[in-house]
DNA sequence: GCATATTTTGCAACCGGTTGCAAAGAAGTG
DNA sequence: CACTTCTTTGCAACCGGTTGCAAAATATGC
């Protein structure tokens, strides 16, 4: 067993509220003292136990990171960036993985038993209800990825869909492309709805536009593989506008599978820019999502939220550009 | 605040022992108790403290899961498996990114204050001293993807990297390739090591073979494609075995990049087997890792020590297997 | 050197649970 | 019905810490 408080009170020959305040900064402590309760700790390899003091001042530092994304590689960055910025702060992220199978209401229930400080919800997929699940159980809670409306429920970051659909069909149009498709992740997903919204809302005011849409299961290259083997059995589009990179990636490799090229026969715009959209062998013309703002920013409202849990839910919208790669014909 | 057990017990009437029973399987209660406090709990929106019971039970159910893999997709996929196997045996996995800043011994520290119940470290780059800190702190540790000698510190899960080596100087010696190097991940992680001993062994034996060898700083994408470009610049071998499948894309990426043709100028074989390798643009032949089972092992071992803390240290090897994909040429 | 103000220290109660033990209650036996 | 045995329940101490409060120690002023 690890060594308590106790035995090294016993040790320093003082008490153990003495000890206690010589390992929380802020008590006050002579010099003397805690000198000898150092050694003393030194001596014996003490280090308190976060748990147990957790129980009286309330604090655990567990933030729960709760996610659903585990296909798609732009979250293995999103996963390295929460877990340092959180570490750097001294928070530690309990894991969630919230597969199809598994019950949102138990994973409320359980980052409750271990009263996590907060809980990151980090999901372009997962409803807004989730979140709003722990806010109404107390926990103070972040929305990342999350669709920001006008009056959030909850803290959200993430990007404005709507417009990033948008920003795909001018870019689109400015290529001259006429018919035009859709390819969006699952549509229960509040950024495939947003990221169509959009993109519907700015073709629809311009002429001779030929607009189809479907949706693919998940957002991962399987799920873009079959459905575009699925479209190209049909009479494919001139121009698909991808809800997310990973299965932009998937599309293209059903098209080449075809005996078609991009961006000669079909012209392909994605959405995230992850890391990959620019290795050589896959070029991909995207729309680019500042994943290491909206991280950082949603830690920061975290770390605020730890000090201040009413603060009024605030929605943080960063802005996506255009990243000019080689899946879509120039202008012409 | 949360709801106490002391508050269920009020309003149930009756002591806080029999609520606490009722929430611990397999102590007695009558039917009759049982549904007494039940309908408080319920009544209340009670949800026992896990912490505070861990206080006297000794066991959080907390696992460390500690990786500094963080650029590598395949752990993406190692990140889903073992937060789903953790999950469902009800441990809570608490996530450690180890980059480079951070001190291993403070990780050590740390997760010893969250009196984790034991700590699997991810990692194949990471050295065995690593995990040993661990078990000599008296925490149950397991090294998934570590070296595994024949006398284990600690529980090792993972493959016999040297016999991948061999593997893959057999694969290419059949291919009929005589200028052939090794582009290695870090010098300093015990698998590339290992798999540059059991390459090199392989090819020692064979005649007229002309072997050379250099390392990328990690194994990320960036770092392949950058070391690659600096050998392209002198005069590149025939067929290069790649530390691992990212290390290869990036590779294949400044091959295209300096006009060269894989496999016709150049063969390429890598090591994962990871999602991307089978993409149809990138098409790489490579030695298939068997992750899922790595995992599942791990995870296995490790609700095993919980029980039996002083299991004696036990290695388990999986076996690999050549995936033949576009990269290398036809045998002559 | 003494009275007073300030800092440091220990006591004891508490955080939210668990558990050994003994008393109370229920069930079984003749 | 009394007696034994088994089950259920509550008491109280404990897990490893924190913290308000008052006593003890030290510093300050005159």
């Amino acid at each position: 067993m690890a060594i308590t408080l106790k035995e090294v009170a016993k040790r320093a020959g003082v008490s153990r509220s003495a000890v206690s305040r010589t390992f929380t900064d802020g008590a006050s402590v002579s010099e003397k003292m805690r000198r000898k309760v150092e050694k003393a700790a030194r001596d014996l390899g003490y280090s308190p136990n976060a748990l147990a003091s957790s129980l009286t001042t309330g604090r655990t530092k567990l933030i729960g990171l709760v996610s659903n994304n585990f296909h798609n590689p732009i979250f293995l960055q999103v996963f390295d960036l929460f877990t340092r910025g959180l570490q750097d702060r001294g928070l530690r992220p309990l894991l969630v993985n919230l597969s199809d199978e598994t019950d949102p209401e138990a994973s409320v229930r359980m980052l409750r038993q271990y009263s996590v400080d907060g809980v990151v919800v980090a999901s372009s997929t997962l409803s807004p209800d989730f979140a709003k699940a722990f806010r109404d159980a107390g926990v103070p809670v972040v929305h990342s990825f999350g669709r920001s409306t006008s009056a959030p429920q909850v803290h959200v970051v993430g990007i404005d869909n709507v417009e990033c659909g948008r920003m795909a069909a001018r870019t689109l149009l400015a290529r001259g492309y006429k018919d035009i498709a859709f390819l969006g992740g699952p549509e229960s997903a509040t950024s495939t709805q947003d990221r169509y919204k959009g993109f519907f809302q700015e073709l629809a005011t311009a002429p001779d536009i030929n607009l189809s849409h479907s949706f693919a299961e998940q957002y991962s290259f399987d799920a873009g593989r079959k459905e575009m083997l699925r479209l190209l059995r049909d009479h494919p589009a001139e121009a698909y506008f991808c809800g997310d990179d990973v299965l932009s990636i998937g599309v293209l490799s059903a098209i080449k599978d075809s005996g078609l090229r991009v961006p000669e026969d079909i012209g392909i715009i994605g959405l995230n820019d992850m890391e990959m959209a620019r290795w050589q062998n896959i070029d991909l013309t995207t729309i680019h999502q500042p994943i290491r703002q909206i991280v950082t920013s949603s830690i920061e409202l975290m770390v605020a939220m730890l000090d201040e849990p009413d603060r009024y839910p605030e929605g943080r919208v960063f802005p996506c550009s255009i990243v000019e790669r080689g899946t879509l014909r120039p202008a012409p």
